[in-house]
RNA sequence: GGUCGCGUGGCCGAGUGGCUAGGCAGAGCUCUGCAAAAGCUUCUACGGCGGUUCGAAUCCGUCCGCGACCUCCA
């Protein structure tokens, strides 16, 4: 595999493949973002992140990304029966406030929880109830090419007919005959659909319903699929590079975005489909009726009953990364403080780049540390295996730390950009926080270790130990090296 | 039940027809007043059973176990 090509796993095609965007340099990125009727857990946050690195490694190839991430604020129903009410209004009712009240409540709240990880802004943030007319648009375009039907105010897509002249389950590998007959007995009931497997696209709204508007069948609600074909569609045009999101939305809400495209006249909208895999506890997918979901900030004061304490958020951006966007990851208190006490080292060493002194040779394999990194993000953004060659590398920066290794000073800027680049910009991790008045401590601290250094050149150890003890309970660290002590600030 | 996927060492997790993943933990050594850090060395491994092959953890079959989706899901 090139070290310069960048091949993303395709859900279409269930392969490899070699990325070409559709108008190069630039490239449009859709990712399915939250429904604002709650907050946002963890596993929520990983799916972010798979694409937060997707974004930031496009950019850092030069490619000119326009980042698309919707926020569902109307449309997602509880269920898809006929009946079947809007998750928001829902909580609003629970609540006791205004719709728009839980939409603005919780999209604060995921903003929150987005800049807390780190996780860039999508160039385009667009809602559900900020682009009726364009759904309302689709629904009828939709109907024009006669995937669509009306009953009693409602429109339904035709899966059905749809089916016999396209590929109905194309991305999620499904068969409608064996959909039909596995739900079979699901189809009890006043059902205003032709087909079990028809989805609607236009609901009509119930008099209570408070968040609805007019259309050309009644007042009503956009579907849920709805919204990411039209607002794809209006911001990438019919055909963009890649679309995101979650496993669990596979199958239907991906597959009846492909339909709700097609079916109004566009090709299949998207080149290559990413699906992030899920985040597990014990073996069990994170969700919120499981009880076994964290909300971020009980993540941080580790205040939720499975975790032994609260940890960082780069912590956890860094244990997400340690694995594969593919795999499911399973959470655990044992593999995050392991993931805790590796990013510590990570970055030590990263501020050891500092200290370095420039020789006229170099003794170490500079470009392969480097090339490394990118074959690895350029296989499907595989961020276990870069980690691993930072790992790689950090060891020769250690070796070069202690005269064992020798640097001259150009490639030494080359590597502490390398470090820099892939470490902040492409992975995303944060530094660690410096203080306010960095020059102040680090004359007070001199002269504090400068006593310490007469105590132990006089043996008066116990001197010498209390001044490190007492600098540890206030979370500073003190090394003796050969040459002299330095210190760091723990978190 | 259907579809797809997974099963790797004490833990987490990559990868792959022959060659070290990496992190954390463990052991030894160097350094040290002690400690910490760092370096070097090192130990545990590919679910069971068959098959293909010169060679399989990797491919095929089968069995066991686990998970996701199957119109709420990131």
């Amino acid at each position: 595999m090139s070290n310069k090509q960048l091949f993303i796993y395709n859900s279409l095609t269930s392969k490899k493949e070699k990325f070409v965007p559709i108008n190069p340099p630039f490239v449009g990125l859709y990712v399915c973002g939250p429904t604002v009727y709650s907050e946002a857990h963890l596993g929520n946050v990983r799916t972010f992140l798979t694409f937060d690195i997707v974004y930031r490694y496009l950019t850092h190839l030069n490619y000119k990304v326009r980042y698309v991430r919707n926020i569902t604020d109307v449309g997602h129903l509880v269920d898809d029966v006929d009946f079947g009410e809007d998750k928001i209004e829902k909580r609003a009712r629970l609540e006791k406030i205004e719709p728009m009240e839980i939409v603005q409540k919780y999209t604060n709240s995921f903003h929150f929880t987005t800049q807390l990880f780190n996780l860039k802004n999508p160039d385009i943030e667009p809602s559900a109830t900020g682009h009726i007319i364009e759904q309302i648009e689709m629904v009828q375009k939709i109907i024009t090419h006669g995937y669509g039907y009306e009953i009693n105010g409602s429109v339904y897509f035709d899966v059905k007919k749809y089916a016999e002249k396209f590929n109905y389950g194309e991305l999620s590998g499904r068969k409608l005959d064996e959909l039909l007959e596995q739900t079979r007995e699901n189809l009890e009931g006043g059902e205003e659909k032709r087909f079990f497997a028809d989805f609607a696209i236009w609901k009509k709204a119930s008099p209570e319903t408070i968040m609805k508007w007019n259309s050309p069948w009644g007042t009503g609600v956009p579907g849920w699929h709805l919204e990411c074909s039209a607002m794809s569609t209006k911001y990438l045009g019919q055909q963009f590079d890649i679309h995101g999101g979650g496993m669990d939305l596979k199958f239907p809400h991906h597959e009846c975005e492909i339909a709700q495209s097609v079916g109004s006249g566009s090709p299949s909208p998207v080149k290559y489909w990413m699906h992030g895999n899920m985040l597990t506890v014990n073996g069990s997918k994170m969700s919120k009726s499981l009880g076994n979901s964290f909300l971020p900030l009980e993540l941080i004061s580790g205040s939720h009953p499975l975790l032994e304490k609260g940890y960082d958020p780069m912590t956890v951006r860094f244990f997400f990364l340690q694995a594969q966007y593919r795999s499911t990851v399973d959470f655990s208190n044992e593999a995050l403080q392991a993931s805790e006490k590796g990013l510590k080292r990570l970055m030590s060493g990263i501020k050891l780049l500092e200290n370095i002194k420039p020789s006229y040779s170099t003794s170490i394999n500079l470009t392969s540390i480097i090339e490394n990194c990118y074959s690895s993000m350029n296989d499907d953004f595989n961020t276990p295996i870069t980690i691993a060659h930072l790992f790689d590398g950090l060891k020769q920066i250690n070796l070069l730390n202690e005269g064992k290794e020798t640097i001259t000073i150009n490639d030494l800027k080359t590597l502490k950009n390398h470090y820099s680049t892939f470490i902040f910009e492409i992975l995303g991790l944060m530094p660690e926080k410096e203080t306010s008045n960095p020059e102040l401590l680090n004359e007070t601290l001199n002269i504090i270790l400068s006593l310490r250094k007469k105590a132990k050149e006089n043996k008066d150890y116990s001197t010498s130990d209390f001044i490190r003890d007492e600098l540890s309970k206030i979370n500073i660290t003190l090394k003796d090296n050969k040459d002299g002590t330095t210190w760091k600030i723990e978190n």
